[in-house]
DNA sequence: CCTAACATGTAATCGGTTACATGATTCT
DNA sequence: AGAATCATGTAACCGATTACATGTTAGG
């Protein structure tokens, strides 16, 4: 079973879901750490219905079209919490940022500055993004959410964004400053 | 052009190599932003003599198996510096890491926290290993490479793989602790 | 009427991994 | 003789993206 099997299980453990509303999430909240698109997630929900994982059912809409909506399934939700603390493989890292900063020392200076400090701006967009996410998690939980609630997971997640972003932000500023010096 | 293309150029920018020089180096050093295998390796650098990009000599050894060497064109050289600063596209994430932690919250605690204490441990070791080699570098050249040294690249790469795991680091710690309150 | 959002699929292609395949040379 | 390293390729498969394809409902 691959990833993407187990990103669709761990959305549908926090509630039935649509194919469309898992891209939707894949391509929002989500995709701060998974990605997929809703050609790749329809035929994943498939055969994770042929493997007994996910059941559907079809809901006759008169405001909308009609859907399927999945649930997770005993099997699916054990699969799942077996996946989730097994033996984590190292992934291939592949950062084209990084590819492109192995090579920073062939151009101008000037050009190099710029193209950095672009990249901080952005950096630090998402970093405000995170951060009002995070605060408004806090505010609705008066402070961190309790690890059994699945907006604990969300909060880890979130935090890790912020802090991430926060060390990208502050490497660009280094590199900016002694490419200047 | 493929961005393992531009990985191939940047490090023929850095001197003639093999097929099989490139596989090892994107094994060790470069798999910090990089990977590929000489499965991929070699085909891609038929492409990039086709395209004028790379030239290639047949060197005859005796003390070991014959080889191809290869070399950038000018042309390419041309295109790995037009890259280099062109505007970066936003590349999807997915971290298997993070895609876990945002299921957490199911999982028993105390496996939870021996789950990231032994993922905080390989990121240690692995900041270790970074400190190290920047710690090589500075000796090597008695501080901060100039910016038009190659080494400057390299380094700037290092210290940024070394705030990661630091950053990393710092977020497991919160998360066991926080698992444990 | 037209556009946007809802809703679900398939096909072609691409980048990358795993496995298959071969052979030279050195060192133990 | 056998293992390790050097050296170069191909084929099958898989995960993911882009493009193709269709149809409904709501609202301006």
């Amino acid at each position: 079973m691959s990833k993407l099997s187990f990103a669709i299980l761990g959305q549908l453990m926090r509630g039935s879901r649509t194919g469309y509303d898992l891209a939707q999430e894949f391509r929002d909240g989500l995709s701060q750490f998974w990605h997929a698109k809703h050609s790749q997630i329809y035929p994943e929900l498939q055969k994770l219905k042929d493997l007994g994982q996910v059941k559907v059912s079809e809901v006759r809409q008169s405001s909308r079209p009609d859907k399927k909506v999945y649930n997770i399934t005993p099997a699916g939700e054990c699969a799942l919490l077996e996946w989730i603390l097994s033996p984590l493989p190292d992934a291939p890292v592949r950062s084209e940022l990084h590819l492109r900063t192995h090579s920073i020392h062939l151009v101008p200076k000037d050009q190099a500055i710029a193209f950095y400090k672009n990249e901080l701006a952005r950096t630090e967009a998402e970093r405000e993004g995170f951060e009002m996410q995070l605060a408004r998690l806090e505010a609705a939980f008066s402070g961190i959410p309790s690890s059994e609630n699945e907006a604990f997971s969300t909060y880890a997640n979130l935090k890790f964004g912020m802090e991430n972003r926060r060390q990208v932000a502050e490497w660009s500023r280094w590199l900016i400053a002694t490419l200047k010096a």
